[in-house]
DNA sequence: ATGCTTCTGATTGACGTACCTCAGAAAATT
DNA sequence: AATTTTCTGAGGTACGTCAATCAGAAGCAT
């Protein structure tokens, strides 16, 4: 009363244990009419192959490698984190996960990795980066040696990669805009736009879909030009400093991507905790401490550790073949406010 | 270069394999010594019992039970759909979920599903419902049984339950209430007070986290006593409409438990939907249904996927004595608005 | 009928672990 | 020293699947 195995369809399909193992695996020799015979058997029994015996059998071990840039903010080490904790649950399911980081600058160091990555064969690639010529070149040269890939935090939309593991990060601009135009109360004024970068798409959807609630909901606010701190904290510190001198009537502030340290560390100087709504994304250690603080209002995030395991899992379905849990993998965009910090 | 086996430990500690097998094990007839040199040679070569092996071996199968209301909200379809949908992943991992639903208000009926539990000897059970001094008896039993317990969205926490998966239900009102008093804006008046029945401690809880917000941040703003709908759609609308009756400069409605489709219907007719500020719990298709069209404001959500495959992966760690991810495990308490809808 | 190709059956040995038996060694007891 | 008890070793079978072999059957064309 055990669950069937092949033996099972074997004796129901009236064939032998190799036929069906051929006819399961899809190699060859095998007559369609045989095929279908054994399909037919599988349907009615019910069978379900067992993956893990399958794998012990198999002796299949899959090597994934995660590729991330090398800049060096509190949500990439988030992240490198999650990808360590992750691999560690992974040693029991036979597969490994390999961390390197890129200097996206540097096109020579990026030749490099990529041809390193090329020559390990592995499994499975998750890529986190711009999309540009080159890495759209990279992810079509591992697809055509079979590698799974998938396009991890920052989409590669026109690239062949099989799947993106991240969320909407229009529909996370949405998102800040609202709670900023919410919390903000009805009152009349400008916001300060914190950016590493404007260079980045994700950064760029974000400003963009934080700009269209505020322009269709609040037309009290403004949204001023965005200041860019390009991952440096003084920089970071410098520009928001002027664009809040340069201004009145601030009402909230808007941290689109990485910077926060050195943003809390002018509202701090100025002591404006109190008087702006601020909006940042990515809690880390120090974004959760400022959330706690109250000198930030809500941060908008993306588990990490979920990208993580989910970025794997899909991976390993895409080698099995297998179908993927969809309503599993999709990634929140988390709202947090002190009250439901984890 | 493989991972090690047991036969690379045996050969490292210099004992037969059986031995080996007996120290991992536990099992008696090895000598204190021999089986601190097998662990040491364990540690030396960082060996990790490939668990799926041992469980085809075992010929381990996993017989959970998932113990559920019988009451007819959308919140509890949502969870059992979720099971079913978890349970479709589990059989390819040996095991298989058989879902109860118990009428609580029947102590015969109840005293019923409880026997015929025990005599089903599942590996685990994961149980939804009040603390009762029968609740806590049978999960005693269990436990003497040697079978995992977790409570289930509602904790036992004076029970043996070897976890609780769901969230902190105090947190999630206090959410609630801060989000109530920060979309307020300011104004002031009254919120209404909507739930199934106070009889329920996740309601209590609730109620008590919103009341302690209110009170603490917004003294403009005042919380009416409970009117309770006994999860019967026109006693819901009937209720909510008196209450809304019986009092003038009303707010906020806060729709702490099951109901939701009461209140909308009394909402819709008095077309207060844009001059109320409702938040309410969990995300059904009719919940999401109202954020949408704008009815609703915020959402309080614990994901029932989540929660469903995180009993299953507890009660299977379990089961296997194998430590749980914690992080993984973290039932989040999630904010949703229209715009971040999944 | 003759070859020739394409399928199919029967069998076997992995994979890493569990669990059983039986004989024999080592330790503890008399 | 003899006996009992407690350990340990060697070896085997099993779990469900993969993968390979080789012999032989069925189908096809000449």
């Amino acid at each position: 009363m055990g669950k069937p195995t092949v033996y099972d369809i074997a004796k129901e399909a009236g064939v032998s244990l190799a036929t069906v193992d051929r006819a399961l695996n899809a190699r060859l020799g095998v007559r369609k009419v045989t095929v279908q015979r054994v399909q037919e058997a599988v349907q009615k029994l019910g069978y379900i192959r067992d993956i893990s015996a399958a794998n012990l059998a198999r002796q299949r071990r899959y090597k994934f490698v995660f590729l991330l840039p090398d800049t060096p903010s509190l949500f990439l080490q988030g992240l490198r984190d999650a990808i360590t904790e992750a691999s560690v649950g992974l040693v029991a399911d036979r597969s490994e996960i390999l961390t390197v980081q890129v200097a996206y600058q540097d096109p020579v160091a990026l030749m490099k990795v990529f041809s390193d990555i090329e020559q390990m064969d592995m499994d499975g690639v998750a890529v986190m980066g711009n999309e540009t010529p080159m890495m759209r070149d990279m992810i079509a040269r591992l697809k055509a040696r079979g590698v799974a890939v998938v396009a991890w935090v920052t989409d590669q939309p026109n690239s062949e990669r099989d799947h993106f593991v991240g969320i909407d990060n229009i529909a996370a601009g949405r998102t800040a805009g609202m709670l900023m135009g919410r919390f903000s109360a009805g009152c009349t004024g400008k916001i300060v736009m914190v950016v590493n970068t404007m260079q980045s798409r994700d950064m760029v959807e974000r400003r963009m879909g934080f700009d269209e609630v505020i322009a269709a909901h609040f037309p009290n606010l403004e949204t001023l030009p965005s200041v860019e701190g390009r991952d440096d904290h003084a920089r970071t510190a410098k520009v928001t400093a002027q664009c809040i001198a340069g201004n009145d009537n601030i009402v909230g502030l808007y941290c689109i991507g990485a910077g926060m340290r050195g943003v809390t560390q002018v509202l701090k100087e100025q002591e404006l905790g109190d008087k702006l709504i601020v909006v940042a994304h990515d809690l880390t250690e120090h974004s959760k401490a400022e959330l706690e603080s109250g000198l930030v209002d809500v941060i908008i995030n993306q588990n990490v550790g979920h990208l993580a395991r989910s970025a794997t899992r899909i991976l390993r379905a895409q080698c099995d073949g297998v179908d993927v849990i969809t309503s599993q993998e999709k990634i929140r965009i988390e709202i947090v406010i002190r009250e439901n910090l984890p």
